[in-house]
DNA sequence: CCGTTTCCTAACGAACCCCTAACGCCCGGC
DNA sequence: GCCGGGCGTTAGGGGTTCGTTAGGAAACGG
């Protein structure tokens, strides 16, 4: 369980990673907006921990900004106890609002309380579609032919790409989330990019490239997985 | 959206009754705790506000016995608000706490988080109506045919309308509130284009588009999204 | 140092989406 | 019965997004 502690007052931050640590938690900290929202995607925290007041990027702009494409639990730490704030956090997606001083023995709680509501990441190691064998813990695609199986080679960017749209077989994943992903937040400019790696994985992996059958595009919004057979509703 | 309400403050449930009313939930009231876990199993509500010091049965000993079986939301409302009241009452399943007295602004901005991240009380992620299926975060809809599910495209804008509709059933949504969310206040001109979308959506998913069954015109008004009635549990 | 692999920029046709415009229908007012 | 406003419907142009190809920069490994 990884958590994030953002927050622009060090002692604050040693103090809790001291106490998260304890527990068993594995702690990166960020001092600033920027560095938090960079964190976050970098290190796919299971649970950020947020402070309102830090320089260089407000944490409301950074709730705004991670909510456009992750739903990660973002539990607010602020100093300000106004309901005004609180409404303003809850309301632009934070899961929960703290205000300081805090009892840490609720910080804790709090914590098991929106880590128990994550979805359980049903990993399922192995994905098939078609002809297709994708093996993710091991990096390896087969294509089972009449000949024999046939190993399939992917470039790390190819992957990064692949294994987000397999994650969520059937779920639309959006443009943005995937520049989040693969590229990091900064470079979002869509120059267009993406569309050169879909064409690289359906040439690789679609049986027919010309018409895509799994990897699906939907204009304006994202690419889809479509798996053989659908998901469990 | 159903809210159960338990307290047993006859002046407080009555108060929560009427403000939480005005703004478009649908209110379910009881007294003691065995009444509460009674409502709970009979009304099935999408969220609950649970008060600790009731006679009866105990707010923990209703929390023990709702998460034996269920995963509704517990948003507990109490007047002990020691940390270890707090800690006691997350770690039995609870989802929030909120100390009394309370800000009428942060509890609704309380309620809205939580019932944004469960959606429709654990059991369907999902919106369905006549014989389709709305999977909002994943973006997915489907047709269930005799020949098996079909899945059905939107457009980005008709993504954004159907999710206002669909955010608040049985509610009517204004011309205004439609063109404000979806194109902006600057966009106030009507030329009329949302008729064009309302169109295409009907075509995509009434039974029969001539005649809108759930996607219905309030003449001079707005729309509404009309649910079907649910079965007599 | 050189060859290979990977990544990115640029450009162009095609497909798709958004919006304008126009017409017909229904309904209430005069 | 006439008229006007609001709504549903259709067709089509303009702009955006997507797929594809080609080629050069950058990183990697020997």
């Amino acid at each position: 369980m990884k958590i994030l502690i953002a927050d622009d007052d060090p002692q604050i931050l040693r103090a809790l990673r001291i106490t998260l640590g304890a527990r068993g938690y594995e702690i990166v900290t960020a001092h600033d907006g920027r560095t938090a929202l960079a964190a976050i995607v970098e290190q796919h925290p299971d649970l950020v921990m947020l402070d309102l007041g830090m320089p260089n990027l407000d944490g409301l702009a950074v709730i705004d900004s991670v909510r456009a494409w992750n739903s990660v639990p973002i539990l607010v730490v602020s100093g300000r106890s106004g309901a005004s704030d609180k409404v303003e956090a809850l309301d632009r997606g934070a899961d929960d609002y703290v205000t300081k001083p805090f009892s840490i023995d609720e910080l804790l709680a709090r914590i098991r309380a929106l880590t128990r509501r994550m979805p359980t990441s049903g990993d399922e190691p192995v994905v098939t579609f078609g002809d297709i064998t994708v093996d993710l813990p091991a990096k390896t695609i087969t294509r089972a032919t009449a000949a024999g199986p046939e190993h399939v080679r992917l470039t790390p960017t190819e992957w990064q790409i692949l294994e987000l749209l397999l994650r969520t077989p059937g779920k639309l994943v959006s443009r943005q989330a995937l520049y989040a992903e693969v590229w990091g937040q900064h470079k979002m400019t869509d120059t267009g990019y993406l569309r050169l790696y879909l064409a690289q994985l359906r040439k690789k992996l679609e049986p027919d490239p010309s018409r895509p059958r799994y990897l699906l595009t939907e204009a304006g919004m994202g690419y889809r997985f479509a798996p053989d057979a659908p998901p469990p509703a």
